[in-house]
RNA sequence: GGAGAGUUGGCAGAGUGGCCGAAUGCGGCGGUCUUGAAAACCGUUAGGCCCCAAAAGGGCCUCGGGGGUUCGAUUCCCUCACUCUCCGCCA
Protein backbone atom coordinates (compact mmCIF):
# COMPACT_ATOMS: atom_id res chain seq x y z
CA UNK A 1 0.00 0.00 0.00
CA UNK A 2 0.98 3.40 -0.63
CA UNK A 3 1.71 5.73 2.62
CA UNK A 4 -1.56 7.51 4.07
CA UNK A 5 0.20 10.59 4.87
CA UNK A 6 0.53 11.37 1.14
CA UNK A 7 -2.83 11.82 0.78
CA UNK A 8 -2.79 14.60 3.14
CA UNK A 9 0.76 15.98 2.21
CA UNK A 10 0.66 15.44 -1.54
CA UNK A 11 -2.37 14.43 -2.89
CA UNK A 12 -1.89 15.86 -5.97
CA UNK A 13 1.46 13.24 -6.55
CA UNK A 14 -1.36 10.32 -5.96
CA UNK A 15 -3.99 12.04 -8.07
CA UNK A 16 -1.66 12.57 -11.07
CA UNK A 17 -0.17 9.14 -10.88
CA UNK A 18 -4.20 7.86 -11.22
CA UNK A 19 -4.75 9.91 -14.21
CA UNK A 20 -0.87 8.35 -15.45
CA UNK A 21 -2.10 4.75 -14.62
CA UNK A 22 -5.57 5.52 -16.31
CA UNK A 23 -7.20 4.74 -13.16
CA UNK A 24 -10.60 5.69 -12.23
CA UNK A 25 -9.94 5.82 -8.13
CA UNK A 26 -12.07 8.50 -6.53
CA UNK A 27 -9.86 10.23 -4.30
CA UNK A 28 -11.54 12.30 -3.04
CA UNK A 29 -14.12 9.72 -1.43
CA UNK A 30 -10.70 8.13 0.61
CA UNK A 31 -9.43 11.52 1.91
CA UNK A 32 -12.61 12.53 3.08
CA UNK A 33 -13.69 9.22 4.76
CA UNK A 34 -9.73 9.30 6.44
CA UNK A 35 -10.69 13.11 7.66
CA UNK A 36 -13.29 11.69 9.08
CA UNK A 37 -11.38 9.30 10.73
CA UNK A 38 -8.77 11.37 12.28
CA UNK A 39 -11.43 13.35 13.65
CA UNK A 40 -13.22 10.54 15.76
CA UNK A 41 -9.73 9.17 16.55
CA UNK A 42 -8.74 12.50 18.07
CA UNK A 43 -12.11 12.83 19.88
CA UNK A 44 -11.55 9.04 21.51
CA UNK A 45 -7.92 9.94 22.50
CA UNK A 46 -9.08 13.14 24.45
CA UNK A 47 -11.28 10.96 26.58
CA UNK A 48 -9.14 8.25 27.49
CA UNK A 49 -6.63 10.92 28.51
CA UNK A 50 -9.24 12.06 30.83
CA UNK A 51 -10.16 8.67 32.24
CA UNK A 52 -6.01 7.95 32.12
CA UNK A 53 -5.99 11.48 34.31
CA UNK A 54 -9.02 10.57 36.71
CA UNK A 55 -7.86 6.86 37.57
CA UNK A 56 -5.06 8.39 38.54
CA UNK A 57 -6.96 10.43 40.69
CA UNK A 58 -9.18 7.14 42.03
CA UNK A 59 -5.91 5.73 42.88
CA UNK A 60 -4.86 8.15 45.84
CA UNK A 61 -8.67 8.95 46.91
CA UNK A 62 -9.98 7.22 49.59
CA UNK A 63 -13.63 6.58 50.77
CA UNK A 64 -17.29 7.65 50.03
CA UNK A 65 -14.64 10.35 47.79
CA UNK A 66 -12.98 7.43 45.70
CA UNK A 67 -16.70 6.31 45.28
CA UNK A 68 -17.93 9.48 43.97
CA UNK A 69 -15.07 9.74 41.35
CA UNK A 70 -15.56 5.94 40.28
CA UNK A 71 -19.05 7.15 39.18
CA UNK A 72 -18.19 9.96 37.48
CA UNK A 73 -16.08 7.95 35.40
CA UNK A 74 -18.81 5.52 34.26
CA UNK A 75 -19.85 8.11 31.59
CA UNK A 76 -16.92 8.63 30.16
CA UNK A 77 -16.61 4.68 29.90
CA UNK A 78 -19.97 4.78 28.29
CA UNK A 79 -19.26 7.02 25.94
CA UNK A 80 -15.67 5.94 24.79
CA UNK A 81 -17.90 2.46 24.39
CA UNK A 82 -20.35 4.15 21.89
CA UNK A 83 -17.55 6.19 19.95
CA UNK A 84 -15.20 3.05 19.58
CA UNK A 85 -16.83 0.81 17.24
CA UNK A 86 -17.64 3.82 14.85
CA UNK A 87 -13.56 4.60 14.93
CA UNK A 88 -13.45 0.54 14.34
CA UNK A 89 -16.25 0.56 11.23
CA UNK A 90 -14.35 3.81 9.26
CA UNK A 91 -10.60 2.40 10.42
CA UNK A 92 -11.74 -0.79 7.92
CA UNK A 93 -13.20 1.04 5.39
CA UNK A 94 -9.77 3.45 4.92
CA UNK A 95 -7.77 0.27 5.54
CA UNK A 96 -10.36 -1.13 1.98
CA UNK A 97 -10.27 2.09 0.45
CA UNK A 98 -6.21 2.74 0.43
CA UNK A 99 -5.33 -0.62 -0.17
CA UNK A 100 -7.19 0.05 -4.18
CA UNK A 101 -4.15 2.97 -4.37
CA UNK A 102 -1.81 1.70 -6.85
CA UNK A 103 2.05 2.78 -6.07
CA UNK A 104 3.50 6.02 -7.25
CA UNK A 105 5.06 5.18 -10.80
CA UNK A 106 8.96 5.80 -11.23
CA UNK A 107 9.53 9.32 -12.77
CA UNK A 108 11.32 7.56 -16.43
CA UNK A 109 7.95 5.48 -16.62
CA UNK A 110 6.75 6.51 -20.40
CA UNK A 111 2.86 7.61 -20.54
CA UNK A 112 0.77 5.25 -22.45
CA UNK A 113 -2.67 3.64 -22.72
CA UNK A 114 -2.19 0.15 -23.29
CA UNK A 115 0.43 -2.79 -23.21
CA UNK A 116 1.32 -0.97 -27.53
CA UNK A 117 2.54 1.91 -25.52
CA UNK A 118 5.35 -0.87 -24.08
CA UNK A 119 9.19 0.31 -25.10
CA UNK A 120 11.09 -1.75 -26.25
CA UNK A 121 14.70 -1.81 -24.55
CA UNK A 122 16.84 -3.96 -26.64
CA UNK A 123 17.13 -6.84 -28.94
CA UNK A 124 18.95 -9.64 -28.29
CA UNK A 125 19.83 -13.30 -30.51
CA UNK A 126 17.58 -13.50 -34.12
CA UNK A 127 14.75 -15.48 -34.44
CA UNK A 128 15.46 -18.64 -35.90
CA UNK A 129 14.70 -18.68 -40.08
CA UNK A 130 12.85 -21.93 -40.16
CA UNK A 131 11.67 -21.85 -44.12
CA UNK A 132 15.14 -20.22 -45.05
CA UNK A 133 17.65 -22.60 -43.23
CA UNK A 134 16.12 -26.04 -42.35
CA UNK A 135 13.55 -25.74 -45.76
CA UNK A 136 10.50 -26.80 -43.49
CA UNK A 137 7.54 -24.57 -41.59
CA UNK A 138 7.70 -24.30 -37.80
CA UNK A 139 5.22 -26.58 -35.96
CA UNK A 140 3.93 -24.91 -32.41
CA UNK A 141 4.91 -26.40 -29.55
CA UNK A 142 1.51 -28.60 -29.45
CA UNK A 143 1.98 -30.42 -32.40
CA UNK A 144 6.18 -31.03 -31.38
CA UNK A 145 4.93 -32.36 -27.65
CA UNK A 146 1.70 -34.66 -29.48
CA UNK A 147 4.11 -36.22 -32.08
CA UNK A 148 6.71 -36.64 -29.38
CA UNK A 149 4.56 -37.37 -26.26
CA UNK A 150 5.58 -34.37 -24.29
CA UNK A 151 2.61 -32.92 -23.05
CA UNK A 152 -0.77 -33.58 -22.44
CA UNK A 153 -3.63 -31.10 -22.03
CA UNK A 154 -6.42 -33.76 -23.28
CA UNK A 155 -6.19 -36.05 -20.59
CA UNK A 156 -5.51 -33.03 -18.09
CA UNK A 157 -9.14 -31.14 -18.86
CA UNK A 158 -10.59 -35.24 -18.04
CA UNK A 159 -9.06 -35.10 -14.51
CA UNK A 160 -8.76 -31.55 -13.81
CA UNK A 161 -10.65 -29.12 -16.57
CA UNK A 162 -9.38 -26.49 -18.59
CA UNK A 163 -6.00 -24.81 -18.24
CA UNK A 164 -3.93 -27.88 -16.89
CA UNK A 165 -1.67 -29.87 -18.38
CA UNK A 166 0.58 -32.80 -17.66
CA UNK A 167 3.81 -32.68 -18.29
CA UNK A 168 5.38 -35.98 -19.45
CA UNK A 169 9.02 -37.58 -20.25
CA UNK A 170 11.51 -35.12 -21.61
CA UNK A 171 9.43 -31.87 -20.41
CA UNK A 172 10.11 -32.90 -16.97
CA UNK A 173 13.64 -33.91 -17.33
CA UNK A 174 14.08 -30.32 -19.08
CA UNK A 175 12.14 -28.76 -15.87
CA UNK A 176 14.21 -30.13 -13.10
CA UNK A 177 17.36 -29.24 -15.72
CA UNK A 178 16.31 -25.40 -15.75
CA UNK A 179 15.79 -25.67 -11.96
CA UNK A 180 19.44 -26.63 -11.47
CA UNK A 181 20.94 -24.41 -13.98
CA UNK A 182 18.73 -21.54 -12.46
CA UNK A 183 19.82 -22.20 -9.05
CA UNK A 184 23.67 -22.65 -9.64
CA UNK A 185 23.75 -19.23 -11.49
CA UNK A 186 21.52 -17.44 -8.67
CA UNK A 187 23.81 -18.85 -6.05
CA UNK A 188 26.64 -17.57 -7.63
CA UNK A 189 24.82 -14.30 -7.66
CA UNK A 190 24.38 -14.42 -3.87
CA UNK A 191 20.75 -16.00 -3.99
CA UNK A 192 19.65 -17.59 -0.91
CA UNK A 193 17.87 -20.43 -2.30
CA UNK A 194 14.21 -21.62 -0.62
CA UNK A 195 11.31 -23.47 -1.54
CA UNK A 196 8.67 -21.47 0.05
CA UNK A 197 4.59 -22.80 1.31
CA UNK A 198 2.56 -22.38 -1.34
CA UNK A 199 -0.34 -21.54 1.29
CA UNK A 200 -0.13 -18.05 2.60
CA UNK A 201 -2.65 -16.27 5.30
CA UNK A 202 -4.74 -13.63 3.92
CA UNK A 203 -2.48 -10.58 5.82
CA UNK A 204 0.76 -11.77 4.01
CA UNK A 205 -1.24 -11.80 0.41
CA UNK A 206 -3.30 -8.41 1.30
CA UNK A 207 -0.17 -7.08 2.34
CA UNK A 208 1.90 -7.69 -0.96
CA UNK A 209 -0.73 -6.03 -3.01
CA UNK A 210 -2.94 -8.86 -4.01
CA UNK A 211 -5.69 -8.66 -2.15
CA UNK A 212 -7.67 -5.72 -4.05
CA UNK A 213 -11.10 -5.99 -5.42
CA UNK A 214 -9.57 -6.53 -8.78
CA UNK A 215 -7.00 -8.97 -7.44
CA UNK A 216 -9.13 -11.25 -5.57
CA UNK A 217 -10.53 -12.99 -8.53
CA UNK A 218 -6.99 -14.24 -9.66
CA UNK A 219 -6.41 -15.88 -6.54
CA UNK A 220 -7.46 -19.25 -5.42
CA UNK A 221 -8.67 -19.13 -1.39
CA UNK A 222 -8.91 -22.33 0.32
CA UNK A 223 -12.38 -21.36 2.40
CA UNK A 224 -12.06 -24.04 5.13
CA UNK A 225 -8.78 -23.07 6.72
CA UNK A 226 -8.63 -19.43 5.36
CA UNK A 227 -5.18 -19.62 3.39
CA UNK A 228 -4.90 -18.11 -0.19
CA UNK A 229 -2.82 -19.79 -2.71
CA UNK A 230 0.18 -18.25 -4.08
CA UNK A 231 0.39 -17.26 -7.42
CA UNK A 232 3.80 -16.76 -7.47
CA UNK A 233 6.02 -16.96 -4.87
CA UNK A 234 7.02 -13.89 -4.57
CA UNK A 235 3.98 -13.96 -1.82
CA UNK A 236 5.21 -16.29 0.22
CA UNK A 237 9.37 -15.03 -0.23
CA UNK A 238 7.84 -11.07 0.28
CA UNK A 239 6.61 -12.06 3.64
CA UNK A 240 8.90 -14.33 4.75
CA UNK A 241 10.80 -11.01 6.87
CA UNK A 242 7.31 -9.94 7.57
CA UNK A 243 7.51 -7.36 11.07
CA UNK A 244 11.51 -7.38 11.21
CA UNK A 245 14.31 -4.74 11.34
CA UNK A 246 16.67 -5.81 8.93
CA UNK A 247 20.42 -4.94 9.33
CA UNK A 248 21.34 -2.76 6.93
CA UNK A 249 24.90 -4.48 6.07
CA UNK A 250 22.68 -7.20 5.18
CA UNK A 251 20.98 -5.01 2.38
CA UNK A 252 20.55 -6.10 -0.53
CA UNK A 253 19.34 -9.21 0.65
CA UNK A 254 18.21 -11.67 -2.33
CA UNK A 255 16.32 -15.06 -2.44
CA UNK A 256 15.18 -17.35 -5.09
CA UNK A 257 12.10 -19.45 -4.69
CA UNK A 258 11.17 -22.40 -6.56
CA UNK A 259 7.03 -23.12 -6.34
CA UNK A 260 4.24 -24.40 -8.06
CA UNK A 261 2.31 -21.20 -9.06
CA UNK A 262 -2.20 -21.11 -8.85
CA UNK A 263 -3.85 -18.64 -10.65
CA UNK A 264 -7.97 -18.47 -11.36
CA UNK A 265 -7.29 -16.69 -14.52
CA UNK A 266 -10.67 -15.25 -13.99
CA UNK A 267 -10.42 -12.41 -16.77
CA UNK A 268 -8.69 -14.43 -19.49
CA UNK A 269 -11.95 -16.40 -21.09
CA UNK A 270 -10.64 -16.89 -24.56
CA UNK A 271 -7.25 -15.64 -24.31
CA UNK A 272 -4.41 -17.94 -24.76
CA UNK A 273 -7.17 -20.99 -23.97
CA UNK A 274 -4.63 -23.77 -25.77
CA UNK A 275 -2.16 -25.75 -24.67
CA UNK A 276 0.12 -24.65 -21.24
CA UNK A 277 0.94 -20.66 -22.31
CA UNK A 278 -1.93 -19.88 -19.57
CA UNK A 279 -2.16 -22.46 -17.33
CA UNK A 280 -3.89 -22.85 -13.28
CA UNK A 281 -0.66 -24.02 -12.21
CA UNK A 282 2.54 -24.36 -13.18
CA UNK A 283 5.95 -23.93 -11.75
CA UNK A 284 8.21 -21.07 -11.47
CA UNK A 285 12.01 -19.71 -9.70
CA UNK A 286 11.33 -16.92 -8.67
CA UNK A 287 13.77 -13.83 -7.60
CA UNK A 288 13.09 -11.38 -4.69
CA UNK A 289 14.90 -8.47 -3.27
CA UNK A 290 14.98 -6.57 -0.01
CA UNK A 291 16.75 -3.01 -0.60
CA UNK A 292 17.69 -0.04 1.05
CA UNK A 293 15.83 3.10 -0.86
CA UNK A 294 18.87 4.13 -2.72
CA UNK A 295 19.73 0.60 -3.74
CA UNK A 296 16.54 -0.42 -5.21
CA UNK A 297 16.65 1.02 -9.09
CA UNK A 298 20.23 -0.33 -9.45
CA UNK A 299 18.98 -3.65 -7.83
CA UNK A 300 16.42 -3.95 -11.14
CA UNK A 301 19.06 -3.36 -12.94
CA UNK A 302 20.65 -5.72 -11.59
CA UNK A 303 17.65 -8.39 -11.57
CA UNK A 304 16.89 -7.78 -15.32
CA UNK A 305 20.27 -8.43 -16.17
CA UNK A 306 20.19 -11.20 -14.42
CA UNK A 307 17.18 -12.49 -16.36
CA UNK A 308 19.10 -12.16 -19.21
CA UNK A 309 22.27 -14.27 -18.41
CA UNK A 310 19.69 -16.72 -17.87
CA UNK A 311 18.43 -16.43 -21.57
CA UNK A 312 21.36 -15.81 -22.96
CA UNK A 313 23.00 -19.43 -21.51
CA UNK A 314 20.21 -20.92 -23.23
CA UNK A 315 20.94 -19.05 -26.51
CA UNK A 316 16.58 -17.82 -26.77
CA UNK A 317 16.08 -15.08 -28.55
CA UNK A 318 14.51 -12.53 -26.68
CA UNK A 319 13.91 -8.97 -26.25
CA UNK A 320 13.16 -6.67 -22.85
CA UNK A 321 10.11 -4.15 -22.84
CA UNK A 322 9.80 -1.38 -20.45
CA UNK A 323 5.97 -1.26 -19.42
CA UNK A 324 4.61 2.02 -19.92
CA UNK A 325 2.08 3.73 -17.17
CA UNK A 326 -1.28 1.87 -18.38
CA UNK A 327 0.55 -1.41 -18.19
CA UNK A 328 2.16 -1.47 -14.89
CA UNK A 329 1.15 -3.51 -12.01
CA UNK A 330 -0.48 -2.14 -9.15
CA UNK A 331 2.54 -2.84 -6.84
CA UNK A 332 5.03 -1.98 -9.42
CA UNK A 333 6.70 1.51 -9.88
CA UNK A 334 8.33 -0.14 -12.61
CA UNK A 335 8.59 -3.27 -14.53
CA UNK A 336 10.43 -4.62 -17.16
CA UNK A 337 9.60 -7.64 -19.18
CA UNK A 338 11.59 -10.31 -21.27
CA UNK A 339 9.59 -11.76 -24.40
CA UNK A 340 11.02 -14.78 -25.79
CA UNK A 341 10.35 -15.41 -29.51
CA UNK A 342 7.68 -17.64 -30.18
CA UNK A 343 7.99 -19.32 -33.75
CA UNK A 344 4.71 -20.54 -34.17
CA UNK A 345 2.93 -16.96 -33.55
CA UNK A 346 5.71 -15.41 -35.16
CA UNK A 347 6.17 -12.79 -32.27
CA UNK A 348 7.62 -11.92 -28.89
CA UNK A 349 5.57 -13.16 -26.07
CA UNK A 350 6.05 -12.80 -22.41
CA UNK A 351 8.21 -14.90 -20.24
CA UNK A 352 9.73 -13.06 -17.84
CA UNK A 353 9.04 -10.12 -15.45
CA UNK A 354 10.63 -8.24 -12.97
CA UNK A 355 9.52 -5.11 -11.23
CA UNK A 356 10.80 -2.82 -8.80
CA UNK A 357 7.88 -2.68 -5.57
CA UNK A 358 9.80 0.52 -4.00
CA UNK A 359 7.97 0.68 -0.26
CA UNK A 360 4.62 -0.63 -1.71
CA UNK A 361 5.02 -4.39 -0.52
CA UNK A 362 7.16 -3.13 2.72
CA UNK A 363 4.64 -0.75 4.30
CA UNK A 364 2.13 -3.64 4.89
CA UNK A 365 4.10 -6.49 5.67
CA UNK A 366 6.80 -3.96 8.28
CA UNK A 367 9.67 -4.75 7.03
CA UNK A 368 12.54 -1.65 7.74
CA UNK A 369 16.04 -1.39 8.64
CA UNK A 370 17.89 1.10 10.62
CA UNK A 371 18.99 3.96 9.03
CA UNK A 372 21.78 5.26 10.92
CA UNK A 373 22.56 8.59 9.33
CA UNK A 374 18.61 9.78 10.61
CA UNK A 375 18.34 6.94 13.40
CA UNK A 376 14.61 6.31 12.16
CA UNK A 377 13.78 2.71 11.12
CA UNK A 378 12.69 3.42 7.47
CA UNK A 379 10.76 0.80 4.85
CA UNK A 380 13.05 -1.38 2.94
CA UNK A 381 12.45 -1.65 -1.36
CA UNK A 382 11.12 -4.95 -2.18
CA UNK A 383 11.57 -6.16 -6.10
CA UNK A 384 11.16 -9.31 -7.83
CA UNK A 385 11.84 -10.73 -10.80
CA UNK A 386 11.23 -14.52 -12.77
CA UNK A 387 14.14 -16.57 -13.12
CA UNK A 388 12.37 -19.23 -15.13
CA UNK A 389 8.16 -19.79 -15.46
CA UNK A 390 8.92 -23.40 -16.44
CA UNK A 391 5.79 -23.84 -18.94
CA UNK A 392 6.82 -20.85 -20.79
CA UNK A 393 10.37 -21.81 -21.05
CA UNK A 394 9.28 -24.85 -22.35
CA UNK A 395 6.87 -24.37 -25.07
CA UNK A 396 9.90 -21.30 -26.40
CA UNK A 397 12.21 -23.90 -25.71
CA UNK A 398 10.56 -27.01 -27.65
CA UNK A 399 9.78 -24.34 -30.69
CA UNK A 400 13.48 -22.54 -30.99
CA UNK A 401 15.12 -25.52 -30.94
CA UNK A 402 13.35 -27.91 -33.47
CA UNK A 403 15.06 -29.37 -35.55
CA UNK A 404 13.19 -30.39 -39.59
CA UNK A 405 13.39 -33.72 -39.19
CA UNK A 406 10.75 -33.42 -36.16
CA UNK A 407 13.35 -34.00 -33.03
CA UNK A 408 14.07 -31.48 -30.48
CA UNK A 409 17.67 -29.90 -29.44
CA UNK A 410 18.40 -29.89 -26.01
CA UNK A 411 19.85 -26.80 -25.33
CA UNK A 412 23.73 -26.97 -24.53
CA UNK A 413 23.82 -25.61 -21.65
CA UNK A 414 20.83 -28.22 -19.86
CA UNK A 415 22.95 -31.68 -21.53
CA UNK A 416 24.75 -32.13 -18.76
CA UNK A 417 21.93 -32.11 -16.60
CA UNK A 418 19.79 -34.62 -18.05
CA UNK A 419 22.38 -36.45 -20.10
CA UNK A 420 20.37 -36.71 -24.00
CA UNK A 421 21.19 -34.13 -26.71
CA UNK A 422 18.15 -34.20 -28.53
CA UNK A 423 14.48 -35.01 -28.05
CA UNK A 424 13.27 -37.93 -30.55
CA UNK A 425 11.33 -41.00 -30.93
C1' G B 1 -8.22 -36.10 15.55
C1' G B 2 -7.63 -36.55 21.42
C1' A B 3 -5.12 -34.83 26.24
C1' G B 4 -2.05 -31.31 28.58
C1' A B 5 1.49 -26.98 29.04
C1' G B 6 2.79 -22.39 27.24
C1' U B 7 3.11 -17.25 24.28
C1' U B 8 5.84 -10.68 28.44
C1' G B 9 11.14 -5.85 25.39
C1' G B 10 16.99 -7.90 20.83
C1' C B 11 17.37 -12.58 24.17
C1' A B 12 16.52 -14.90 29.07
C1' G B 13 12.98 -14.07 32.77
C1' A B 14 9.78 -11.59 37.04
C1' G B 15 5.09 -9.59 37.65
C1' U B 16 -1.85 -12.58 39.30
C1' G B 17 -6.78 -5.86 39.30
C1' G B 18 -4.53 0.68 39.83
C1' C B 19 1.84 3.48 41.68
C1' C B 20 3.64 -1.53 35.19
C1' G B 21 5.88 0.33 28.79
C1' A B 22 6.95 -3.15 32.52
C1' A B 23 11.93 -5.59 37.93
C1' U B 24 16.47 -8.28 37.21
C1' G B 25 20.22 -10.54 34.15
C1' C B 26 22.47 -10.93 29.33
C1' G B 27 23.27 -8.49 24.82
C1' G B 28 23.67 -3.53 22.05
C1' C B 29 25.28 1.65 22.10
C1' G B 30 28.06 5.83 24.51
C1' G B 31 31.60 7.20 28.23
C1' U B 32 35.54 6.74 32.32
C1' C B 33 40.05 3.99 32.99
C1' U B 34 44.02 1.95 29.28
C1' U B 35 49.49 2.79 24.53
C1' G B 36 45.39 -0.47 22.57
C1' A B 37 42.09 -4.25 24.17
C1' A B 38 39.76 -7.02 28.15
C1' A B 39 37.82 -6.46 33.01
C1' A B 40 35.51 -3.01 36.20
C1' C B 41 32.48 1.24 36.81
C1' C B 42 28.85 5.10 35.02
C1' G B 43 25.10 6.29 31.61
C1' U B 44 21.86 4.79 27.82
C1' U B 45 18.91 1.20 25.02
C1' A B 46 11.06 -0.99 22.07
C1' G B 47 7.65 0.18 18.35
C1' G B 48 3.40 2.53 16.11
C1' C B 49 -0.29 6.39 15.63
C1' C B 50 -2.58 11.44 16.29
C1' C B 51 -2.22 16.98 17.06
C1' C B 52 1.43 20.81 15.53
C1' A B 53 3.91 24.12 8.75
C1' A B 54 8.54 22.34 11.08
C1' A B 55 11.23 22.07 15.55
C1' A B 56 9.97 22.08 20.53
C1' G B 57 6.06 20.04 22.96
C1' G B 58 1.59 17.33 24.07
C1' G B 59 -1.70 13.05 23.70
C1' C B 60 -3.19 7.85 22.52
C1' C B 61 -2.08 2.65 21.72
C1' U B 62 0.88 -1.93 22.22
C1' C B 63 2.68 -7.77 27.56
C1' G B 64 0.47 -13.60 20.87
C1' G B 65 -4.52 -11.62 17.82
C1' G B 66 -9.70 -10.35 18.65
C1' G B 67 -13.77 -9.70 22.05
C1' G B 68 -15.89 -9.29 27.14
C1' U B 69 -16.13 -7.95 32.63
C1' U B 70 -14.48 -3.28 35.30
C1' C B 71 -14.18 3.58 36.78
C1' G B 72 -9.42 0.90 35.70
C1' A B 73 -6.73 -5.41 32.77
C1' U B 74 0.05 -7.88 31.75
C1' U B 75 -3.27 -9.78 35.80
C1' C B 76 -10.22 -12.20 35.57
C1' C B 77 -13.61 -14.47 31.50
C1' C B 78 -14.54 -16.00 26.22
C1' U B 79 -12.50 -16.95 21.50
C1' C B 80 -8.87 -17.57 17.68
C1' A B 81 -3.81 -18.31 16.16
C1' C B 82 0.86 -20.22 17.09
C1' U B 83 4.68 -23.15 19.95
C1' C B 84 5.96 -27.45 22.94
C1' U B 85 4.93 -32.57 25.24
C1' C B 86 2.17 -37.22 25.03
C1' C B 87 -1.42 -40.49 22.27
C1' G B 88 -3.61 -41.68 17.40
C1' C B 89 -2.99 -41.31 12.09
C1' C B 90 0.35 -40.50 8.21
C1' A B 91 4.77 -39.39 3.45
Amino acid sequence: MIDIKLLRDNPKKISENLKKRGSKIDLKKISLTDQKRRKLLQEIENLRANQNQANQAIVKANGQEKEKKIMAMKKIAEEIKGLSPKLQKIEDEVGILILELPNILRADIKLGKSSDDNEIIKIVGKPPKFSAKGGFPAKDYLTLAKELDLIDVERAAKVSGSRFGYLKNETVLLEFALVQLAFDILRKESFTIMVPPVMICGQAMAAMGFLTTHGQDEVYRLEKDNLYLVGTSEQSIGPYHMNEILPKESLPLRYAGFSTCFRREAGSYGKDTKGILRVHQFDKIEMFSFTTPEQSDKEHEFLLSVEEKLMQELELPYRVVKLCSADTGTAAARTYDIETWLPSENRYRETHSTSNCTDYQARGLNIRYKNKATGKNELVHTLNGTAFAIARLLIVILENYQQCDGSILVPEVLQKYIGIKEIRR
